[in-house]
RNA sequence: GGAGGGGUGGGUGAGCGGUCUAAGCCGCUAGUUUGGAGAACUGGUGUACCUUCGUGGUACCGCGGGUUCGAAUCCCGCCCCCUCCGCCA
């Protein structure tokens, strides 16, 4: 959520700046909305002074026994009027907000402005493997190895959900524990949260109100399945105080992620690419507003760490604007090679949501003794999430002879050294 | 799911229609005192919004409505916590 002093400020800075992320925004109707609100506010605000002056003489007259009929109807007047300016009052808020909880955050003034084609790469880490053999798509070798099985998950829930069996269960298991232990060894606190969570917490993480439609509802509950953990971890701390000293806060959480992708997918989706449920590893922080960005730079390098122990060659992008998600004012995405279809696939998004939730969820931290609580930053990364990072797996560390070389750290947990 | 009890400031806890500008205690903090510390005493100690930026105003006692000139206090709905019973891994 932008902050509407600064808006009301510069609107038409800030309406330049949303554009760059989503050509159609308007600002006109909030500040109209925003102006009205005001001189509400100082209406209503003076009657109730004269209000609760008057309260207060109506008890000090009957204690000295006079009569107070003509107060009481003067009175009773006032209150109807701040009651209908009241009114007015909330529906005006109200019509702010549901315009203002749309839009999105401010970009960052180093991200690159323009559409998701113009991406830029920052660096390339290991070699894009080359092997001198055909390699297979990832949905080929394992359901040919007997460790994915989407056609009995199929029968068991619907279409594109995964199933693994075997070393394929044991291999998901083994990517899950490797990282969660991974992050925590780097100092991020351990978290098993909640996988379902209601509203309010959607509404604070920013994927309500906006994208309900990619949520799983579960109605008689009011609650929503985990779409991803940044949702959770977001809510941490919301409505509280932290002190500066305790900053940054880093979490590591596991949790299952479900999301309904609804809408088409391509025949490029086919397999681990898009599914209605996956393992995820996420990393989130809670950071002071001067050292976030230098935050989001550990984040990225944790989130690779990942990547180097497991020796799967990756590359990192920053996202223009108009690929940013509603909260991010910056984003760098970690993206796999699957030499199977030829393309690199996003397994990480690392993001600086500076104040944008934190305004949302009221989560402030006090910079100093007796200063005026600011809103932290937040930062989350996946670290990573298991789906496309399996089918790198099965795709890069397939071997000429037809097997797939299990990374080495997992290989005592698994079990085997091959597949 | 049923019955009962309860949600008040950083903590504890009083208040049950009008000096609530929320008592008292604890904590924190500044000062006095002291060679220093402790103790004691004195003062300060929430958040947000509006502002003609004034020792100004408004709101907030779990959340949302209502009654009233006036609500922490009365009424209605919801959420959460605790105790007991039932069911269950």
């Amino acid at each position: 959520m932008l902050d509407i002093h600064r808006l009301r400020e510069d609107p038409q800075g800030i309406e330049q700046q949303l554009r760059t992320r989503e050509p159609a925004i308007d600002l006109g109707e909030i500040v109209k909305l925003d102006k009205r609100r005001l001189e509400l506010i100082r209406e209503v605000e003076a009657l109730k002074a004269e209000r609760n002056e008057g309260s207060q003489m109506v008890g000090q007259y009957k204690k000295e026994g006079k009569d107070t009929s003509q107060l009481l109807s003067s009175l009773a007047a006032v209150s109807a009027r701040i009651d209908s300016l009241d009114d007015e009052l909330r529906e005006t808020a109200a019509r702010i907000d549901r315009l203002l909880v749309v839009l999105p955050n401010l970009p960052h003034h180093s991200v690159p402005v323009g559409v998701k084609e113009e991406k830029v790469i920052l660096r390339t880490a290991g070699e894009r493997p080359n092997p001198d053999f055909t390699v297979k798509h990832h949905l080929e070798v394992g359901e040919e190895k007997g460790i994915l099985d989407f056609r009995r998950a199929a029968m068991i829930a619907g279409t594109r959900f995964p199933m693994y069996v075997g070393l394929g269960a044991r291999l998901e298991m083994a990517l899950i524990q490797f990282m969660f232990f991974h992050h925590a060894a780097n100092g991020y606190t351990p978290v098993f949260p909640p996988f379902l969570a209601n509203a309010e917490s959607f509404y604070v993480s920013s994927q309500l109100p906006k994208f309900a439609d990619d949520l799983y509802l579960i109605e008689k509950d009011n609650l929503y399945l985990n779409p991803t953990a940044e949702s959770l971890l977001a809510n941490l701390h919301r409505g509280e105080i932290l002190n500066a000293e305790d900053l940054p806060k880093d979490y590591v959480a596991y949790t299952p992620c479900f999301r309904r992708e609804a809408g088409t997918y391509g025949e490029e989706e086919r397999g681990l690419i898009r599914v209605h449920q996956f393992n995820k590893v996420e990393m989130f922080k809670f950071a002071a507003a001067d050292t976030s960005y230098e935050e989001l730079d550990r984040l990225i390098a944790d989130a690779e760490g990942v990547l180097q122990v497991l020796g799967i060659h990756y590359r990192v992008a920053l996202l223009p604007t108009e690929d940013l998600a509603q909260q991010a004012a910056k984003t760098v995405d970690i993206e796999v090679y699957l030499p199977g279809q030829g393309r690199y696939y996003e397994v990480s998004s690392c993001s600086n949501c500076e104040d944008f939730q934190a305004r949302r969820g009221k989560i402030r931290y006090r910079p100093g003794p007796g200063e005026k609580p600011l809103h932290v930053h937040t930062l989350n990364g996946s670290g990573l999430a298991t789906t496309r990072l399996m089918a790198a797996i099965l795709e890069n560390n397939q071997t000429a002879d037809g097997r797939v070389q299990i990374p080495q750290v997992l290989q005592e947990m698994v079990g085997a050294e091959f597949l």
